[in-house]
DNA sequence: TTGAAAGCGCTACCAG
DNA sequence: CTGGTAGCGCTTTCAA
């Protein structure tokens, strides 16, 4: 592949006037201009990227931590950063983490082996104190979904108790009286949270969730299937069901269904996350949405700056999200 | 950040033993090992993949030319790509471009200048004098989900024509003699094909499909209910309904639902792709499988190849799938 | 087993 | 406005 030198000797200038065109640099005569621009396209000539960021110290480049992309909550928090990284002239990194803390770490790692700019990282199981030491090391790292008060100018998250006390304001103003839940068995804060804002909201009304109308699953349609049937089995009705997400929650509404109860009728279920799928499911599922890939953006943006200026830690700023409840077909009126 | 010179200079021996223990280089000493180890833990030294990547003409770097991340059809496609690339410990460089020919040709420079190693290219526009003459610039580049004849060795593609034949087929076996067709509106082989196939196959059979029973509308849940309402209006009945893609059935299910049709006892419905989206709806769509994920992992091995020895080009190489017809819920058998 | 040194392709500084 | 040149951080001969 032709370098920079290629096209400095058969364009009769120096490597120092080329970069200059390639650059834009100022003071460039247009007849050199004209004379370089012909030769590289004679010589299909692309700069190498490698290069300019071992000299520049920069990579132009965005690198994101995830655990996969097949998941559409992951894939649009990917989608997020892509978008800030296109508007910049960037490229996306991507790193696959999953679920183990090695794991994560190695996926953080080779997006500073690449010395990206950025990093927009999604990590639940590296502990705190190794994040913050990696803030100190990577001066464009930003944490999403996770709250660490130490770096709490790096982390933009949800606020999944709020989240949780939501549902059960809407579930209660629909005049439900008998409440289920299915929540994640995936050991992290997220479930935790949203059940507990559930059931702290459901007891200043006075209402109690008897324990074995909890129960756990993985969370996704297979996982609110099965959760369905084991509350079935318990026996004891319920009029509405809080899901940990919206693919639980179609799977709940699935096995409801083949089980003779109607949603929203005979029993409302409200989701979490508002991805694509709640729109398609029949019954339109209510949920609460999770606005990630604005987050995504704002996360990037954040990096973006942190990277670029030495910004003076202004503790005070404050990146929380609070879900908004999306009303659709799935939640309705409980006529008493 | 530190350099593998400091490395060097604390642990008192010369970078070229550094680069030795890094790269796990033969006749290095215990000692020496043990020693640079600890320094670089002590420095918390991470190597630099862009002096690698200049030096070695190499970037362990896979790259993917895809519209976007939130179709979730191209997320399993990146997500092949991505498999391939961390069991080869390589990194995935992501680069969106959109439906114009000049899009996809961005997307594709930027890959190029990143030098990856592998470019695995989704491209509908750009034409194929252009992407040949790009193969012969980038030898890691293969192409999916299209075929060029000159450089079929590097197009892994799905047989579009015979999967139309195999939604007519699957029909027709269900006793169905009224069809209609929803396709996409825009203006790639793929639609135009499918349908060809499917009519094509049902010509065989001695069954026309009327023009006014083929609706073209956006490849999404949107476009879909928009062309079934057109379908509707229009009055003719049909018991068949072969749609362009997943999405598109499921919003045509839904519009046919809400317009009193039961899916499948008065109208079978059958999808194409088959995305996750196709299992979690109700009636759980009948469809046939897009096998993109694997597609796109071959895809990435094969550029790997490609990029590593000069394989002779073997021409008879065919990397040709056919869809497979995956029964679910939404088409049934037609009691006439 | 180790070190010195050349150089990957490019930018940026300093002279001119 | 232009050219010469010193590196960026690393790998890889070639000698020792």
């Amino acid at each position: 592949m032709a370098t920079i030198k290629d096209v400095a000797r058969l364009s009769g200038v120096s490597v120092a006037s080329v970069s200059r065109v390639l650059n834009n640099g100022p003071k460039v005569s247009k007849k050199t201009i004209e004379k370089v621009l012909k030769v590289m396209k004679e010589l299909n000539y692309t700069p190498n990227a490698n290069a300019r960021a071992l000299v520049t110290q920069k990579s132009t480049t965005l690198g994101v931590v995830i655990p996969d992309l097949v998941d559409p909550f992951f894939a649009s928090l990917a989608n997020g950063v892509e978008q800030v990284a296109r508007k910049k002239n960037m490229q996306l990194l991507l790193s696959t983490g999953l679920v183990t803390a090695e794991s994560e770490m190695q996926a953080i790692n080779l997006l500073i082996e690449r010395r990206c700019d950025v990093m927009v990282v999604h990590s639940k199981k590296l502990s705190d104190q190794v994040l913050i030491d990696l803030a100190n090391k990577v001066s464009g790292l930003v944490l999403i979904d996770r709250y660490i008060e130490e770096i709490a100018h790096r982390c933009v998250w949800l606020d999944n108790t709020e989240g949780g006390k939501i549902a059960a304001r809407h579930l209660l103003a629909l005049n439900h009286k008998s409440f289920a839940c299915i929540s994640s068995k995936y050991q992290i804060d997220d479930p935790l949270l949203r059940l507990q804002g559930f059931q702290n909201e459901l007891q200043s009304a006075g209402v109690d969730i008897e324990p074995n109308l909890i129960e756990y699953g993985d969370p996704n349609l297979q996982g609110g299937e099965m959760a369905t049937q084991k509350l079935l089995a318990y026996g004891k009705s319920f009029s509405a069901l809080f899901v940990y997400n919206d693919a639980m929650a179609i799977g709940a509404i699935s096995t409801l269904e083949d089980n003779g109860f109607k949603v929203p009728y005979d029993i409302s279920v409200l989701g979490f996350d508002d991805v694509l799928l709640s729109r398609y499911s029949r019954p339109k599922l209510s949920t609460l949405n999770y606005p990630i890939e604005e987050m995504a953006m704002q996360a990037a943006n954040i990096g973006l700056e942190l990277s670029t200026k030495q910004v003076e830690l202004n503790l005070n700023k404050n990146y929380k999200h609070i879900p908004r409840l999306v009303k659709r077909e799935s939640t309705s009126f409980k006529s008493s």
